[in-house]
DNA sequence: AACATCTTGGAAAACGTTGCCCACTCACTC
DNA sequence: GAGTGAGTGGGCAACGTTTTCCAAGATGTT
């Protein structure tokens, strides 16, 4: 399959070149599979290619022309949901002569600044950025200089195309199946984002609007209550010992992510209640630990796959025709039932 | 933080020259610290750098010297334990010029062949591969032409440095414990490997050959009871039944994975079993869902921060000095053990 | 005072690829 | 038979760095 031993040198176009013997032009254009070739040409140049195991330095072709690498920044290798994007993506990508590369772990601004401008320093053609924080004036920026595609932020920018999830919708999903079930009591624990600038684009923000608006359409607006925390195990825990400790407990919590659902079921149990005889419990994401047996976590399911795909499909575009006018994708979610969601203690 | 609208044109070298008034060799030099600048010139140079707010182009940087990025190849992006060693990787390259960047899920070896080759292709500085399939022909020969480390695969190789947890001590903690606690009929469930060529250097086979070493070791020859199927929630399913449905059932199931354990632990709930009063189950990772209340899974813990911090550190030595020979660093698992683990049934 | 050595800075040639432009060969048309 | 246009192939100059020299001045050594 590979030589045994690497050659001391590395195969260039030069090499390429004089063994079919011909110019490096005629096998740049092969590689490229740029107008002017004829087929004879082209089966020459390949077989040569073959034969030396021949790969172009990428660096160098990003020099003139693209480097075939598109860059993805992840907030947080950890949450699941993630992965299933990246599923989307690379699948949609795996037929094109694109590589994929992952920046790691961005949280905070600058973090999510370095990467950008790391995958901009190496002249990667595109940019998949999964819920940015950064300031709109910095994706501004950022899509201005490469070819962007944002995910999982709301809000539109002429300069960038997007990908999001209704989370407006999911959250009345989970509202709706909840007062179903007979609750009213319904309580949310959010994520407090303190930056106002883009507080209006993060899922968040939405999700507890969405839970806000879908309580007031189902006449619940005096019971709305919101434990504000942060989307982690330990807001969850914190949020939840909050909501509890009101004088009319609720009887459901919807937390905005399932690792939030996670804290909220570890302060459930400690303060000797039972998921969901005494209270229920719902998430978001339909992470991959959700669907486990001893958690079996109801969820909002958001097509991650599909956000995936549709980023790649956009970018694919966009880095075709940079002048295209930049379109906004939003995907539809579903609720999963299972089993910390039922109907509340009819005492 | 950033200019409103991107230059049209990129600043380079020959810019941040001009208007220091210097040579680009000079501007060169500074950015890498090189021999031969005096510290007015340094001064100088780093102004206007920060005034143009230049930075170089990797990729031009990569065809004569460095790109200062080191790649990372990463199996599975949903196994939690490998964002650990990501953390231990980051953290470790932090205060360094080189940036990490991610080959995304790489299932199989034309996968893994496609992402270790992309990266060589971008002229990556440094490859990290975690708990890679491949051949060792292919991993000698990608450790041959780029300074490499390997992550999470047993057997000593003259071509790359190696980082591994002590698998067969882990396993020794698994059996152990549930000996103490009066198990005798103590399965294991295992991931089938049937490519004999890298067999013994998989740290599967090794946690197999490990809990048969510890179960003779405590007397218990005939008692070994392996199920073969994957690493994998379905494998842990399909495993378990075969193991209920022996003569004599196990009081103890040793899943080789934590998302084996999960797997194990749908079997026997379908089985009308209890966990852990009928039976105890075990797992290998500590994930981060083996922590969560609902699941509190017993398993073994890899250091996997520091095996990641480690890993940097060889390769940033082998880097520097790449005719230094190849290290191996064997790091000790810990057991945590947690509520899917007690003393057998009495009857 | 002559010579060796170190320090500092720059000119110019790589590195491997692509884009631009030109030249040549064929049909085909008037 | 000259002109036209499409189809092919190649020469050469970028692209933005680093590296390898070399020169000039400063400093030290006999």
């Amino acid at each position: 399959m590979d030589t045994p031993v690497a050659p001391s040198r590395r195969i260039t176009i030069v090499d390429v070149a004089q063994h079919a013997q011909v110019s490096t032009t005629a096998v740049s254009k092969v590689l490229r599979n740029a107008y002017g070739v004829s087929p004879k040409m082209r089966d020459r140049v390949r077989q040569a290619i073959a034969e030396l195991g021949y790969r172009p330095n990428a660096g160098a072709r990003g020099m003139r022309g693209q480097t075939y690498t598109i860059g993805v920044m992840l907030p947080n290798i950890r949450n699941p949901f993630f992965a299933e994007i990246l599923d989307g993506l690379t699948d949609h990508l795996a037929d094109t002569d694109y590589q994929v590369l992952l920046g790691p772990g961005c949280n905070g601004r600058d973090a999510e600044a370095k990467v950008t401008h790391a995958m901009i320093d190496r002249s990667m053609d595109g940019l998949i950025l999964i819920a940015p924080i950064s300031t709109r004036a910095h994706l501004d920026h950022v899509a201005a200089t490469v070819p962007t595609v944002v995910v999982g932020r709301h809000g539109r920018s002429r300069a960038y195309d997007s990908v999001a999830d209704d989370d407006f919708a999911g959250a009345a999903l989970v509202v709706d199946h909840l007062v179903e079930l007979g609750h009213t009591r319904i309580a949310h624990i959010e994520h407090h984002e303190t930056d106002r600038d883009c507080l209006a684009e993060m899922p968040n923000a939405i999700r507890a609007a969405g839970y806000q608006q879908a309580m007031r359409a189902q006449g619940l607006a005096d019971e709305i209550d919101i434990a504000s925390t942060s989307y982690s195990q330990e807001g969850g825990y914190l949020g939840t010992q909050q909501l509890l400790a009101r004088p009319v407990r609720p009887t459901a919590i919807f937390a905005g992510a399932d690792i939030v659902a996670m804290g909220a079921l570890d302060a459930i149990a400690e303060a000797g209640l039972r998921v969901p005889e005494d209270i229920s419990v719902a998430g978001y994401d339909n992470t991959t630990f959700a669907a486990f047996r001893p958690i079996s976590l109801t969820s909002v399911d958001q097509a991650g796959h599909q956000i995936g795909a549709n980023a790649a499909r956009l970018l694919l575009d966009r880095i075709a025709d940079r002048q295209r006018p930049a379109a906004q994708v939003k995907l539809s979610p579903t609720l999963v039932t299972r089993r910390t969601t039922a109907p509340p203690p009819t005492s």
